[in-house]
DNA sequence: CTTCTAACA
DNA sequence: TGTTAGTA
């Protein structure tokens, strides 16, 4: 299974604000306070109930923790947006390394056909992983 | 019976 | 944050 399609399944809103209470042990005033404050936005059925996911879960279970820390709100939201950075900055990296790779391989293929019509062994491997 | 919003002794 | 009232 590929790492997007698992983000896919734990993005699905599937639980519903009482199972949620017994998974975080969070009274459903707590929930709704967060969701509130914006720290969590969970799915909304057409009966306006909500409906969480298993990354709203992990969400709760994190700001249960940073509070029980002696974390207040704010001080959440702005480990939440340090996360949402760093997040960002790792996705940047990763796409750059991925256009570093790809340029490589063009260069590889160039220098195996240059060599011979027939493509060589390691232009066949080559080809596998580009485009 | 469960969940929702709004309000407050 | 707890709790309650009145809905859906």
């Amino acid at each position: 299974m590929t790492y997007r399609t698992s983000e896919i399944r734990k993005s699905m809103p599937l639980l519903p604000i009482g199972t949620v209470i017994q998974l975080t042990d969070l009274t459903a005033r707590q929930i709704r306070y967060y969701e509130e404050q914006g720290l969590i936005c969970p799915h909304r059925t057409e009966g306006n109930q909500r409906m969480f996911s298993l990354n709203d879960v992990d969400l709760l279970l994190e700001i249960k923790d940073l509070l029980e820390q002696g974390l207040n709100i704010a001080g959440i939201k702005k480990v939440f947006e340090m996360k949402k950075e760093a997040k960002l900055e790792r996705k940047l990296d990763k796409e750059l390394s991925e256009e570093k790779i790809r340029s490589i391989l063009r260069e590889e293929m160039k220098i195996a056909q240059s060599r011979s019509q027939k493509p060589s062994l390691r232009y066949a491997d080559v080809t596998r992983y580009y485009q």
